[in-house]
Order: structure tokens, then C-alpha cells, then sequence
DNA sequence: TGTAGGGTCTCACGTCGCGTGAGGGTCAAG
DNA sequence: CTTGACCCTCACGCGACGTGAGACCCTACA
């Protein structure tokens, strides 16, 4: 019944190695041990193993993977969902990739320059797992993560570039105020501060002014976030942290 | 014109660090120095740096690409091309990927066990990179390497799953061989060997039976080869390699 | 001229997820 | 008992950077 490693390595297309490790760093742990020592997998195993692999398979970094499965309000439905949402994301990735790769044959035949924008504009990482997990893990609002998993498990390739082209604009114009030496407390940085809010609550989930006050926070606080948008224009995490608690303050919170 | 490291970094959605590193391994030179020593970055540099990140993308090692970017026989059409194909197989990967959740979520939902190779099945790894850009090197037949990035350019998804259905049924029988004690010498084994030559011709480049002795070589001598077969079953890489050889013996060569 | 702020350089330690090999024990079949 | 395949723990090393340190560069402004 249960498998001894290499048949469990050679069953998940994983190496013995690869096992070892996460025993190792307790994110797979073989619930049994034969008397000589030789680790020994159930069914539960692989099943927690197919949910390492596929959180892997995304990107998601091993301790954070841990985290996430021993996570006593872990749910494997919501977690799927997650996974099938983000494996759309990356599916429209790649069709970006190909589109970039085909204007490059097309530029390439034409004898033409490609726009110095347009040639990396594909590499780009939007990468939702910043978003959602750190969400998830800051704010304990199961309801929220939830709900955000919901809709956004049905969302297509389309609905996901648009929802990309909004926030890419927000950020666009956010970064055209701090360029012109605009204050973050000027009507107009609050305003694009209110449409990133309204634009989490209607792509993801009800975002309250104390929630996007945390999330303004995490943006100057962690440095993957601050630096993903720092990419935009330099300062553009802090201005934006700024403008977004100017607006929840001129709402009253 | 030219650009300093934090504009390209920023256009092209990489690290100041990374670009640093890649000067330093000499996978990509900025064409000039400021008189301060800084890094300017040419337009030519950030066609090169596209290559780069695309082969980077596809999970080419840093090493590999300056290899290939500076071979004399380089031709950006051809890596393009090549570039697309593997693109396109990534693409089905992700289909596979997203049925594999889907299974998962439907074995949920009928709480029902899912059976353990179908857990694992979209996690295997078809990476033709192994083989193409091994065998451009090895054998630098240019030619069939073209004619091998022409031919899988056009390739849908539907092609590469039954290309690799077909490798995979290869395998398996020549496993099964294997586990019924038979000598690769008989004609059951070499008739799969054969099997595989024309398997590489139908869907890659003419491949005489001299080439394909090389490759079988590979397939022993290259432990990522090995290792890939032997996943199937132990045994199999040195198995198939007698196989081939057995096989172009008994054609003369 | 000096200062401030943003930018750049080189140097170098550290991280992550293993790959690889060493040395030794286990298991089953002949 | 021997052989071959499998297993264990231990530990160094690799690739691709991330991060920080210390020092220099550049521009605008007082």
C-alpha cells in the first residue's frame, strides 16, 4: 500500500533528492517508516504532494508552500481554485510571449525596429501570488480570500488583460502626478487611489479603507511589492502608499 | 541613445543585479562606458537582451544562451522560430496542468480518490530543449536543425501531444522488453529502435542511422538523458542505447 | 564651494532548491 | 554468502541572482 520513495519519485516525476528535501524542511513528511528506516508514502501523502507541486509549479517558494498547507483554515477546494485562476494567468502569459515573439519575426522580415516597449513588454510579472497569499496571510479575512477566489476562478484570459490595463493605467497616472510634482494629498492622487480600491473590490473582493490602508502599508513594506511598483517610476510605492491613506482619511477612516 | 542599467532594467522587467551579472558572465556586454564607467546599453544590446530573456523564459541556462547567441552560426529567425515551437509546448503543458486541477476538483466533489498517475501526469517534463539544442551541438548539422525549427513552427498543440504520445508508447514497449528479460538484439527491440529513428524523422529532421547512433550515445553519456528514461524504467536509457545501436548494425552502419 | 538626492560602480556574503557523491545499511533472490 | 537494487544520513557545490557595504558620479540648488 504505501510507496517507498523512488517509487513515489518516479510516480510524481519528482527525484528522490527533491523528497528528501522536503522531508527535510517539513513540507512533505511520509507519514509511516519501515523498520529500517526507508520513508513510506500514503495516499494522503500524494495527495499533499499534488498540492506541493502544483503551488510549486506556480512559483510559489517551498516555506510559503509549507505555511499555506499547514494552515488550519487551509481548504483544498479553495486552494484548487487558486491554482486553476493563476494557471489561467499564466496561460495568458504565454500567449503574450508568443505575440511578442511573432512581432519580433514580423519586424524581423519587414527589416523594421521594434518599439523598445513593445520588445520586453511580455516579461513583465504580474503575479497575482504577491497579491492574494500576502492578502490571504495579513488579513485573515477568510471571507475576503474566499470570495476572491470565486470570482476570480472564472475569470478568462480577456477579463484578466483587462483587469491588468486598469491597473496599469491607475499606476500610469499615479506615476504622471508624482513626475509633475504633485502632492499624494491632491484630490486628484486621492481619486486614483479610490479607483485602485474600487478596482480590488470589483476584481477581487469587498476592499474596505482600513483594508487598503493595510495594503498601502505593504506596499512600502515589502520589498517585492515596493519594487514591482517602484518599476513603474522610483518614489511610486511610497506616493502611492501616501495617496491611498490621504483617501481613507478623507473618508473618515 | 544609449541607455544606463536602471532604464533597461526597468524596460525590461529585470533586476539592476541581474544585468550586472550578465555583463559580468559575458552573456550580455553593454556596447559602452561612460567615462565614470557606467553601463550604456545600445539598441543592438536590447535586441540582444530579448534573446536573453526569451530563451531565459524558456528555461535555458545563462551558460547555454551565451553559447548560443555566440555561435558563429546563430540566425535570429531560426531562434525565433525555435523559440515559438517551444513556447507552444509550454502552452499545452499549462492545458494539461489546468485539467489536471480540474480532475482534482472534480474528484473532490464526488469525494472520490484520484488514481495516482493521473495525480501526476501533467507534472512530467517533455523538454525538447534536451534534445534540440543537444543535438544542434553535436552534430552541428545545421541544416537539419532548420529544417527541425521549420517544421515544429507550424505544430499545434494537438501535434506536439501526439508526437509525444507516440515517443511515449516507444518507450513503453521497449521497457516492457525489458522487463521480459529480452536482449535489445532481437527484432522487437530493434524494430522500436527503428520505430524511434523514424519517430525523429516524421517529426524533427531526416535522421540517418549515424545520427541516431549518437544520439543513442547521449542517451547514456548525458545524465539528464538517462535520467529522463530511466524514469520510465530503470535501465532503459542503457537498454534503448544498445537498441539503436543493434539497429543501425543491422542496416549496414 | 558644499550639500542633497538620485544614480553608478565593484566586492562579497547569503539564499533557495536541489544535484552529486560518499559511506554504510537493507532486502530479496540465487 | 554474494549480488544487485534500494534505502539512509551527511555534506559540499552549483546557478542565478538578492542584498548590503563603501565609494564615486551627476545635477540642481543654496
Amino acid at each position: 500500500m504505501a510507496l517507498t520513495v523512488s517509487q513515489v519519485a518516479r510516480l510524481a516525476k519528482v527525484s528522490v533528492r527533491a523528497l528528501h528535501h522536503y522531508d527535510e524542511i517539513g513540507l512533505l513528511r511520509p507519514s509511516e517508516r519501515s523498520e529500517a528506516g526507508y520513508r513510506l508514502y500514503t495516499q494522503a501523502d500524494l495527495q499533499r504532494l499534488q498540492q506541493v507541486l502544483f503551488f510549486r509549479e506556480l512559483g510559489f517558494p517551498l516555506e510559503e508552500i509549507r505555511r499555506i498547507l499547514g494552515d488550519p483554515s487551509f481548504d483544498l477546494r479553495s486552494a484548487l481554485l487558486m491554482q486553476r485562476q493563476l494557471l489561467s494567468e499564466r496561460s495568458a502569459r504565454l500567449d503574450a510571449l508568443l505575440g511578442a515573439v511573432d512581432a519580433a519575426l514580423d519586424a524581423l522580415e519587414k527589416g523594421t525596429s521594434m518599439d523598445q516597449e513593445k520588445m520586453f513588454e511580455a516579461f513583465g510579472d504580474f503575479d497575482p501570488t504577491k497579491y492574494e497569499a500576502e492578502v490571504k496571510e495579513r488579513w485573515g479575512d477568510t471571507e475576503a480570500y474566499k470570495e476572491s477566489a470565486r470570482r476570480t476562478a472564472r475569470y478568462t484570459k480577456q477579463d484578466w488583460q483587462r483587469m491588468k490595463a486598469e491597473l496599469d493605467r491607475i499606476q500610469k497616472e499615479l506615476a504622471e502626478l508624482l513626475g509633475a510634482g504633485r502632492a499624494p494629498t491632491e484630490a486628484a492622487a486621492m481619486d486614483l487611489a479610490e479607483a485602485w480600491r474600487q478596482h480590488i473590490s470589483q476584481w477581487f473582493y469587498p476592499c474596505s479603507y482600513v483594508m487598503h490602508r493595510g495594503l498601502a502599508e505593504m506596499y512600502v513594506g515589502d520589498s517585492r511589492f515596493t519594487e514591482s511598483i517602484d518599476r513603474v517610476r522610483p518614489g511610486l510605492a511610497r506616493f502611492t502608499r501616501d495617496a491611498i491613506i490621504a483617501n481613507a482619511e478623507r473618508h473618515g477612516e
